[in-house]
DNA sequence: CGGACCATTGATAATTGTCAAAATTCGTGG
DNA sequence: CCACGAATTTTGACAATTATCAATGGTCCG
């Protein structure tokens, strides 16, 4: 079975195997939904899609990673998600008419995949088990948030910047002689955000772990963890 | 069409038909799903689902209201969710053997029905449609779950409690000559865990509120609210 | 190399948490 | 229906944390 599509840049494979909630399919199912499928790119920084939007697809990350984000009243970016490979948005959209609840915005200049509604609505009736993958991952994602939602209730600032890297570590992370390297997908401003707390609170922070020999920073671009066992301490309890 | 179940209480209505993921079938399917449902009750302060449980049934709420939460890493319930009358849980659980990922507990007396997982994936085999209003319930909850930590973002503990007031106010209020009256579900302390902030604080801020003219508080159980455009300013900016 | 952008640091103010005590409310049983 | 004890809530004083503002220092990229 020939698993080349035809969009010009997945030389070897077709994108849409990457994607966890189309790994039921076989070749030739894949190859037919393949057909379907329709390929964005995004510079950096890029808005891929805006609060409000009333997209009529599924978008699915192909390549490189995005935030998803809302503002806060105060008019500060609240992030919700960091989209990366193989994650999909706008199932929402999916048989309501309900408008994008917030806006995603390429990390790096990235390569999209998207399906209609129309075409998705027929692969769910064609392949049920799309759906209950839908429902999976839907479900995964809910916990994922649910865990956000617990740390943010942490007080403990500290706590929550140290989950914030274990996090980054798990997605981000290389093993290195010393420790391991994290490429950060955000700024010092976008972890601040994320946290909810303000960009000079991250950097004394981060500067606070420094000194205790837990992280060394490197070019505001990487983060090294030297001292894991006491990272995990700080993010699991005082 | 007899639309009555033999649960024994339901005497006028099946149960089931209070439950949007169901809405799309017509009596006679309802009817025969009824057989496959159980029920059970639970007092007030009763737990129905521990983190950590191998639950094998999807749970739907069919009178009362209950709490999801989880413990923060200080000991601190985090509320995440309050499930009302037609709201569903354990569907994370649907597939994978996932164990449950947060404690639900009884806020009044009330009544539940249960699907088993191996009866509900016949179901949705048979019905696609219910994974489709399924997907869309997932979606909307993740809405609101999105919004709930936008709004832990918000470093304003002001409009973060409006914003709950409001919530309440849209879920359990009820008109009367004077303004919105709501029968508030959770306790000062119960408010507290789910804006993960302290008791104190949520005194403190429904007193300001009080003499701000904007609410009334009644008694500790009820709150009404008598400056509408206020609260929604208070929730809304500043 | 230079300019724009991002990050750090210091000083101060504002907010919220914590602890303790008093007041109120709730539910039960008489 | 009332009274009593238990539980919850409110209030006050103080401490701790974090935000804000402003200035300085670094880093990135043409």
């Amino acid at each position: 079975m020939d698993t080349t599509c035809d969009c010009g840049r997945c030389k070897h494979d077709i994108c849409i195997h990457r994607v966890p909630i189309f790994s039921t399919l076989n070749e030739k199912e894949i190859s037919n939904i393949a057909e379907l499928i329709n390929h964005h790119d995004y510079k950096k920084g890029e808005i891929v899609v805006s609060e409000g939007d009333s997209i009529d697809s599924i978008i699915i990350m192909n390549q490189g990673s995005a935030k998803a984000f809302k503002y806060t009243l105060e008019g500060r970016e609240q992030i919700l998600y960091i989209f990366a490979e193989g994650d999909f948005f706008g199932e929402k959209n999916l048989l309501s008419n309900q408008r994008a609840t917030f806006f995603v915005e390429a990390l790096q200049d990235i390569k999209t995949c998207s399906l209609s509604r129309y075409q998705f609505q027929k692969l769910l009736y064609k392949y049920p088990d799309i759906g209950i993958k839908i429902i999976d991952e839907l479900g995964k994602r809910l916990s994922r948030l649910e865990n956000s939602l617990q740390s943010m209730g942490v007080r403990n600032v500290d706590s929550r910047l140290g989950s914030l890297l274990i996090d980054f570590q798990e997605k981000f992370g290389v093993s290195v002689s010393e420790g391991t390297l994290i490429q950060l997908p955000l700024s010092r401003e976008g972890m601040a955000n994320y946290l909810g707390v303000a960009r000079e609170t991250v950097s004394r922070k981060l500067g606070q772990f420094e000194q205790e020999g837990i992280i060394r920073t490197i070019n505001n671009k990487s983060i090294l963890i030297t001292d894991q066992d006491s990272l995990n301490m700080v993010a699991g309890s005082a």
